[in-house]
RNA sequence: GCCGGUGUGGCGGAACUGGCAGACGCCCGGGACUUAAAAUCCCGUGAGGUAACACUCGUACCGGUUCGAUCCCGGUCACCGGCACCA
């Protein structure tokens, strides 16, 4: 029989949709499921070959729980705002409303020709006015509770993008997206307040089921840090603060250092001696990038502040303070303590100025090395400290500097606040006006949406602006408050806006009311399983965590945490191993893929290819065995034959298959489920099949090849789609055997496999161990020391020579 | 440097968290069917060794614990991912 699977793919995908089986109902007293996967960004360049890992896995395990009966959410949408769509634009002429209809619409065809089981009602797009309504107006709540505010800061910028990044957007001191040189600007920005979160962002990880690695990297993203502050008095008459995480080493304090540009150096101008040179490296690091300021590391730089000292709170010493770029403004309070003997850095630094390295934790040598290890030294040189631990002195040392008046713990985190503008248009706008009179005020809620206007270039204008700010229509308005004239703001959000709270969306996607209505957030919320890829670990999820928490505190969302469970997929690579890309020319394309070989063949492949969790290259080869499978079940089905007795063998791999594709479908062990179910085609092949056991044997292999799996049903009568049928049940002691294979050992070496009834008696099994040919050889002549029976596992006896 | 992970046949990968290493698939070899090829089906396939058995070795490397280690412990090496002048 010859398969059109085309024809019959389509088929299917059509009475899919037409009877509804798969979308989500609001208003069920059914147990609900929410699966996610991330929504796509619809590029230019159509779906990659990788999209579908994480769709097809999630997919089956929506398909299994609604044939288990829950009632299961699984949504779709695009994230659509952004700058590859806006550059193309550029580059065609074409507006990026356009662009991105177009990409949508072929985004959506390839992902319906996987036969993903979404609910397509519930479709959303963040460029879409009544979707980023409510993306602008979480905005406005965030600027009402504070956690919006503008500020002049040096920020990174895209020399070629001609735009504003976040940190976490700049990889290697590069663009994460074009890869060109990113520079330090000042430039004023709209800025969210993350860093309110940090301490609930690290707490709340112990609530939810993240993979151990994906929480690993949110706490080091966000990179809490315990020590202390501390002033030291100056010569200048004020005090200096200062973070260290060793107070420990205080006395061990020989300099300090200051950030180039922290503001003592301009309170201080009038004292500094030497301030001309002071100002110049001050200059001179502001042109450098964060890459050069990082790359050229190994080599300290700095300059002496001449004209003030500090005086070292511990043991009253007056120390020199400088100034040098090892020391950032962004953390802490860009100003350090420097204890040479104590740290690399500073050790460093010491070094090239000769500058007193003092021994104060004994246990390395600080003229040949910084010692920095916290568990095994004892302090020295400290004074009141002597003897004790780092962990002891720490705590003795807070204590006096508390009583003193001169420092306290204090705890720091390396997450920084999110710059929120972008100089761009494709994005959604920013509902504020500007006011020379009343300041910021935000656009009234009635007058959200605030629509992106039709501007004729998209580039940014040569000094840096948003292209928005050419539309000077636009731009000019009257402040909703005091009627005076305005101008709006004309930077833009971010792509991560849209994709911060789009989950939330899709119990209730066409609310106009509210982002959703209370109903479906209460019901549908939080998500129960989340899958993406790693890359978005400190980025979108963080983001989105970060949001969700604060829609928790207005009383709009109804859990702390957005999402349950978060798993994540690994790559796919091309042929040679490579990650695939135009330029290695190992690119796959899931629509030829699907061409030759039918969308379940690629579901099934992408899903057998290896650990779901890491990546696996491509392999034309490997996909034909999966194709073969499938054509031995159509081979099969014409052999299955009507009223065939009960085979206690089938009925054993049947009920076994059953449980072990359950499980590991849960535990994102596709592979494993598959190559169960093709021992299982082995087993059903070799022994004859009946219509029953083959009934099951498609049912459970439905998630995986939807498609065949359905149209063979239907050739059998099936009444109704495998879609809308039980996920089968299996019996628990029809999964056990009830004769079991022994190994035998003979001191740990294996002699022989013996067979003996389930759980029989030790002694049984070891009467048959011992007759059996090989092992009673083996244990000639030799004195049996000790027996060892696991049951139904292994025997193994110990023995030596007579 | 710090954090996390990985290392198993020619290849992708299995192995109930201490119990027959290599499931399942790919590749490859042999055979059947065919005028022939493709497709399909059957057999074989970790390495050494043997006429065939036997036997020996084998989960990156070295050592340890154990009746028994891919799994646990100590050390070494290699690779991958994240962070990184964060005081």
């Amino acid at each position: 029989m010859r398969h059109d699977f085309a024809d019959m793919e389509k088929k299917w995908q059509r009475r899919w949709e037409e009877s509804g089986v798969f979308h989500a109902e609001n208003g069920s007293d059914k147990e609900k499921f929410f699966a996610l996967i991330e929504f796509p960004y619809p590029s230019g360049a159509g779906l990659h070959i990788g999209h579908p890992r994480p769709y097809t896995a999630l997919d089956i395990v929506a398909r299994k729980r609604r044939m288990q009966g829950y009632n299961v959410l699984f949504p779709i949408g695009w994230d659509a705002f952004g700058l590859p769509t806006e550059n193309y634009a550029i580059k065609n002429n074409i507006h990026p409303r356009e662009v991105t209809k177009t990409n949508v619409a072929r985004f959506k065809a390839q992902l319906q020709a996987i036969g993903l089981s979404f609910d397509w009602s519930r479709e959303v797009n963040t460029t879409d006015p009544d979707y980023y309504k409510w993306t602008q107006w979480i905005f406005l709540k965030m600027f009402e509770h504070g956690l919006a505010y503008k500020s002049t800061m040096p920020v990174n910028w895209c020399t070629s993008c001609k735009c504003v990044l976040a940190n976490e957007e700049v990889v290697n001191g590069v663009c994460e997206r074009c890869g060109s040189e990113v520079v330090r600007r000042e430039k004023s920005q709209w800025m969210l307040k993350i860093t309110a979160y940090a301490q609930r962002l690290i707490d709340d990880l112990d609530t939810v089921d993240f993979l151990p690695r994906i929480k690993a990297q949110q706490l080091n993203w966000i990179g809490r840090s315990t020590g202390a502050e501390v002033d030291f008095d100056t010569t200048a008459g004020d005090k200096l603060k200062i973070y260290t995480t060793r107070v420990d080493t205080l006395f061990g304090a020989t300099y300090m250092v200051i950030s180039p540009e922290h503001p003592y150096v301009e309170k201080w101008k009038d004292r500094i001696e030497n301030y001309a040179e002071v100002a110049d490296y001050r200059y001179q690091s502001s042109k450098k990038s964060d890459f050069e300021r990082t790359e050229l590391a190994k080599d300290k730089t700095g300059v002496r502040i001449a004209g003030v000292n500090a005086i070292n709170p511990a043991n009253g010493a007056e120390i020199p303070v400088f100034v040098s770029d090892y020391v950032l403004m962004g953390y802490g309070t860009g100003a350090i303590m420097a204890v040479p003997g104590h740290d690399e850095r500073d050790w460093e630094f010491a070094r090239k100025f000769g500058l007193p390295i003092i021994e104060v934790v004994a246990g390395g040598d600080v003229t040949q090395a910084a010692f920095t290890d916290c568990e095994t030294g004892t302090l020295v040189n400290s004074g009141f400290l002597d003897g004790m631990s780092v962990e002891e002195g720490k705590a003795a040392m807070i204590a006096r500097l508390k009583a003193e008046g001169q420092g306290h713990e204090k705890v720091n985190y390396k997450l920084r606040d999110w710059v929120f503008s972008r100089q761009r248009y494709w994005g959604e706008p920013i509902p504020l006006v500007y006011c020379e009179k009343c300041g910021w005020v935000p656009v009234p809620e009635n007058e959200l949406p605030l629509r992106l206007p039709e501007v004729e270039k998209y580039e940014v204008t040569d000094n840096g602006e948003s292209p928005l700010a050419n539309c000077t229509d636009w731009v000019n308005t009257t402040c909703p408050r005091c009627g005076a004239a305005a101008k709006r703001e004309t930077d833009t959000m971010p792509q991560w806006a849209g994709s911060s709270w789009y989950f939330l969306r899709y119990t209730d996607p066409h609310n106009d009311k509210a982002l959703a209505s209370p109903e479906a957030l209460r019901y549908w919320t939080p998500v129960d399983w989340y899958n993406g890829g790693m890359e978005h670990t400190t980025l979108h999820l963080l983001y989105s965590r970060f949001w969700h928490k604060f829609l928790y505190d207005i009383g709009v969302a109804p859990t702390s945490e957005p999402y349950m469970k978060r798993t994540s997929h690994g790559m796919i690579l091309g042929e040679n191993g490579e990650k695939m890309s135009k330029s290695r020319g190992n690119v796959i394309n899931p629509d030829d893929i699907i061409a030759r070989y039918g969308a379940d063949t690629m579901r099934l492949y992408e899903m057998f290819i290896g650990d779901f969790e890491k990546a696996a290259p491509w392999s034309d080869s490997g996909i034909r065995g999966c194709r073969r499978f499938l054509d031995r079940i159509i081979a099969l089905a014409e052999r299955v034959q009507e009223g065939k007795e009960y085979s206690a063998a089938n009925e054993k791999a049947m009920h076994k298959t059953i449980k072990k594709v359950g499980e590991d479908i849960e535990n994102l062990k596709f592979n494993t489920a598959i190559a169960a179910m093709m021992s299982l085609l082995n087993q059903l092949d070799e022994q004859g099949v009946n219509r029953a056991e083959f009934t099951d044997f498609i049912t459970i292999l439905n998630p995986f090849a939807p498609h065949l799996t359905e149209e063979l049903n239907e050739r059998f009568g099936g009444e109704r789609m495998l879609a809308a049928t039980a996920w089968p049940a299996y019996d628990e002691s029809k999964t056990v055997d009830d004769v079991v294979e022994l190994a035998v050992q003979v001191n740990g070496k294996l002699k022989g496999v013996i067979t003996a009834a389930k759980d029989e008696e030790d002694e049984r099994v070891l009467e048959i161990a011992r007759a059996d040919e090989k092992v009673s050889a083996a244990l000639a002549g030799m004195q049996v020391v000790k027996s060892i029976v696991i049951k139904n596992k292994i025997v193994n006896f110990v023995v030596k020579p007579m």
